[in-house]
DNA sequence: GACTAAGCGAGACGGTACGTCGCGTCTTAAA
DNA sequence: TTTAAGACGCGACGTACCGTCTCGCTTAGTC
């Protein structure tokens, strides 16, 4: 896995033009229009060379896509949960939004299970990871319920970013994201009222 | 608009095989693989005929998406709010993992404007005044808060069904639509406790 | 090219287009450099619709050859066999090396049963009908030996012509093809020698 | 040119692996099959080791065609001109039959000036100097008349063979050979009949 | 016996054309 | 007029090989 290293200039050098070609593609006309043709002339590559790495097209999208969400990492300690959920969800909410790649490879995602079993092991997994940290701070400062379960919030913040960008097409602002974190808040919040980090 | 009804034999007829024949195909092959070509072929009507009625294989997944969804309404009255969130969730279930047509056709309505008007509008809007129904029994009943938005509590809702179907790939059991449901009520219960049907 | 062309269906128009465009290719870079993309670009029509007529490259090239091929015809009684037979080699010669078809095509029809099977069909048999119609002329004169064989006489006529074009490339001269007559008149001619066309 | 073979051991043994690899190939798949990635990967040689020896796939069949060939040799003194032709006819017909090599290649013989120019001097000239050697035996022993062209009788031995092979497709059998033969020996046959080994 | 130039394997690369698919438009003839 | 039937232009697909091109390793034959 790692001895192609000695080949790799002219590998390196091709796919990252690849890439940035298609990124720049996404954003001019989206995932829709992507095309692997359109990719080959912009980026200078032969068409071969592309499917070489990428099976197909989707592949290809795939890539740019965990590409873009590599970059959330867990919101460090702020000694404050909520502040810390809120962190989350706005970073969340700026990959998902970014270039409308998800947008336009849900369905292909959701549909293909050689696609949908990378995303959930390259980015479900990795968020619920992050999510968990948080939670498990939560718990401990007190402010969450011991038995709060991680996926459960995952879905709980997550979610409803989904939905607006997908569906209700409503606008995804910081007064949306306040309401879901609040809500996750209050309804793991421990039964004895004794969290210390309280909506106002 | 209106007065085709009257005289629709004709019309009607090859309507009903139109979406006869698609609905059959996408039980088959997914909408992934639903084919204009394909159901003209099956429903012994020309292409012609079905791009005047749907302007394209969206427009025409649209119309089968929304016969399906049309089934559902408002829960009753059944004196018990998380019963009858629940009841909906449940309903809301159903409709979305039927045939596979929601995972298939997300990324065109989320990235047409033209489906995602028409989603919203038949879609989006019918279901959120389903909510809206129940959560205003619920507030009657003291079982919610009286400001709880309708909005708000559709996305804590719908949105971690979304998530599951398209993303985590986790199963939509009832276990989970109790718990998110329960999250619902916790979240948005009155701050004296006085609610009748709370989470145990 | 002529009263045609009003009811000339599409269909009619753009066969034309294409075997048009596809000889006049043919001409230029010979069969060899034929392509199914080049005839589409020049005659305007689409790839695809070639390929719905033509099953591939071969095939059409084939059709091509067909098309000059069907000009000859039976030599006309000239109540000298020598003079038909010259004619008929004649003839021959001038369509085997018309724009390099055949010498282009010769290992697809060799070698592809489909191809080979058609060539038989519609040029080998109708290439020896017409030698018939010469040797039955040329026994009743007393020309030739009765128990001549058509095939016999076919195949000595026409296999030093391909020879020469596909092999040893020399050139295909009036004088070459006298000489293969004669060698035929004389190896079938009558044994008393009172054939009345003698060679001088 | 010449003192490579001193040290060729390398060359050498790559040089035999192609070639066994290339027959290999053409007996299973024909030459139309044949791919210079298939030769390298099945004889275990780099695509550039075939290259650097042989300018493309039909320059390497070629070669393979000449090896072939390379076996015939001319019919010794039987002291019978029929026997001999016929010995010559047969030698020729077990040539071109083997492996389909020669109906695969006939195009690219015929159209590249750079292949018909070594199928000519490897292959025409030397078959056509062994039929002189029949052919001056047969003039020598009265059989023949003293002017037969070599050229022409080369022609119309073997024409007809190829012709059966690429177009007729009608089976190559002995009795066809022998019509071939004894026509050729009819046509040439010195006027006053006295040749020795005619047919009866 | 060590050195250096050639030959070699591996395989990535730019390219051309393939033959296929399904789109959405356009044409024709019959009802 | 509306329809069924289906030909058409189009754009992209993913594939197969082509012949070229590094790039280090192997391997003689020379010193």
């Amino acid at each position: 896995m790692t001895s192609d290293d000695r080949h790799s200039s002219r590998r390196a050098r091709s796919e990252k033009a690849i890439l940035e070609a298609a990124s720049a593609l996404i954003d001019e006309v989206g995932v829709g229009g992507l095309t692997i043709e359109g990719v080959a002339a912009r980026s200078g590559v032969a068409k071969t060379t592309i499917y070489r790495r990428w099976r197909d097209k989707d592949d290809l999208a795939l890539a740019i896509l965990i590409e873009l969400t590599a970059e959330i990492s867990a919101p460090p300690d702020q000694g404050d949960t909520r502040k810390e959920l809120l962190k989350f969800v706005e970073t969340a909410t700026k990959v998902i939004t970014s270039g409308g790649v998800v947008s336009g490879l849900v369905s292909e995602i959701a549909t293909t299970p050689h696609l949908s079993h990378q995303y959930v092991e390259r980015i479900v997994d990795v968020r619920m990871a992050e999510v968990k940290t948080v939670i498990d701070r939560g718990i401990e400062r007190g402010d969450l319920r011991p038995d709060t379960e991680v996926r459960l919030v995952h879905e709980l913040l997550i979610g409803p970013l989904y939905y607006r960008l997908l569906f209700s097409k409503a606008p995804l602002t910081r007064r949306h994201r306040e309401q879901v974190v609040d809500a996750v808040m209050q309804a793991f919040a421990p039964e004895d009222g004794s969290a210390r980090s309280r909506r106002k």
